[in-house]
DNA sequence: ATTCTTTATCGTAATATTGCAATATTAAAA
DNA sequence: TTTTAATATTGCAATATTACGATAAAGAAT
């Protein structure tokens, strides 16, 4: 055991839990965080940014770009990384979805 | 190693993570979206939803309780578990405003 | 009082994540 | 072409997560 039971779950569960999955550690929101903060693409300094051996943080992008939330283009032998549109706003719709879904009146306790 | 450097985040982005976190399993988002579809509480008929032995089930309701997205009210011999409003609004706001501080138009890739 | 039902906890195995030092890769710069 | 700079990858140790069988706990039903 220790694996998750994807295959037993909608698409849509998994991919709600692949998103919320990449989202959840603090040095992937900062990075986020700071993608959307600092207006042009950054490269190479989030890793100043953040308290974390470059490795470390390489990682962590590389899980953010397998979830689609952020994109990383080659330029000179620098990479710029910068949020990705398509993908987050697909995420954020569907997260307002699930979000949105729930009534607080339509609560017994 | 192994453990999340939490101390040198923020409060707001070890929350943000926090959150997302507790969400990240396809099977803790079929809970969340079993409780908001059964406008009631479901008790452990939770555990019949879902592909999982009762002690995985309860968890997975842990963690979500843990993370103050559910709450747990006891009923007899059984538990009620329903969505816990205030935190889940709470977290609703936190979650737009981290989706809504992204304008598309200023994204140089 | 005993049994049944419901849920939680413990113990444990399998797997995944986190983090970093060392090293590889790739392209600019000298 | 060597050096330098920026990222990625590898390998590994520490820790966390996932899952479940066995068992405990607590109240309902008999």
């Amino acid at each position: 055991m220790g694996a998750t039971k994807t295959d037993f779950f909608t698409s849509e569960q998994n991919e709600l839990a692949m998103l919320t999955k990449a989202m959840g550690h603090p040095a992937r929101i900062a990075i986020l965080q700071h993608l959307i903060k600092v207006k042009a693409c950054v490269c190479g300094d989030i890793v100043d940014e953040l308290p974390l051996a470059q490795p470390t943080v390489s990682q962590h992008l590389k899980e953010l770009k397998n979830a689609g939330l952020i994109k990383g283009t080659i330029e000179g032998n620098a990479i710029c990384y910068c949020i990705d549109t398509d993908t987050w706003n697909r995420y954020k719709n569907i997260l307002e979805n699930l979000f949105g879904s729930y009534k607080s009146e339509s609560n017994c306790c």
